[in-house]
DNA sequence: CTTTGTGCAAACACTTTGCAAGTCC
DNA sequence: GGACTTGCAAAGTGTTTGCACAAAG
């Protein structure tokens, strides 16, 4: 994780933030979570590593995530809000609604059908993080 | 708005439901509001036509519509859930992020991405609701 | 008359805010 | 030291629930 936290260190000096064992044990608690959890599992496992920390202190840093973008929010199967670590540039998702297995989609297919809205509608679609809810391979058996 | 109103009195009833002034005043409250709306405008504009209407009865009758399946909860710009009457099967937005003007996409598009993850994945896509955001024309000049 | 539906009030879960104290640089 | 951050406690928001009464069939 390490080489992770280095990035992202990074970061925040160039925005001018500072570099907290709480940002430290946020980053570290969506990381374990697989890179995307819920704000309450990100306090579980943050308050693992530093036990005082706040839950105001979660949704502020959040929001500062989502801010410098390392950080998207979407909603999974419950609409609860799901924080994610932005890895590569845009990524898109199916999730299996019984088995709430997630699958990356391949952007190309997802930047064709963008594309042909573009030309139909002359609409520029701008969402980085597309979410398909459907049935997987293995539950449609 | 009568012809519709005899379309779901009917669905209530096969469905063993009674029909009552407060769910009268929750679809004529949707269907005033161009057939989306959120609670809180629902619960604003059937407070109109029934002044004794109650919050909680707004959130039990929504939750009785999207059970019968006359009306989806969709999502918002801001992330506030969104009830929408359900007129023609399924259907799709663009919304714009700039002004917020809601366009249909045509089915037959948004099917074939649909196929193209079916054949890619197998992955038997079932949303019959789809909303994607990014800026319209008008704005986009 | 029986069953379903409603208003009321209270409880909930989740998120946000003001402020004084703490910390990073 | 000075600006940025945090914990705490309290207030918001939006939604749900238990219950006795009201209304529909």
């Amino acid at each position: 994780m390490t080489h992770f936290k280095i990035d992202y260190f990074q970061i925040f000096r160039e925005n001018g933030l500072r570099v907290t064992k709480q940002r430290q044990a946020i980053l570290d608690a969506i990381c374990l979570a697989n890179g995307h959890a819920t704000a309450a599992e990100i306090y579980q496992r943050a308050k693992a590593l530093d036990a005082s920390i706040d839950r105001s202190t979660i949704y502020r840093t959040l929001d500062v995530f989502v801010e410098l973008g390392i950080v998207v929010a979407a909603e999974d199967l419950n609409r609860d809000r799901v924080y994610e670590l932005v890895k590569e540039q845009p990524h898109h998702h199916l999730i299996c609604k019984q088995c709430g297995r997630d699958l990356d989609i391949e952007n190309q297919l997802v930047d064709e059908f963008y594309r042909t809205l573009k030309s139909h509608y002359r609409f520029e679609v701008s969402m980085d993080h597309l979410v398909v809810f459907g049935v997987c391979p293995q539950c449609s058996d």
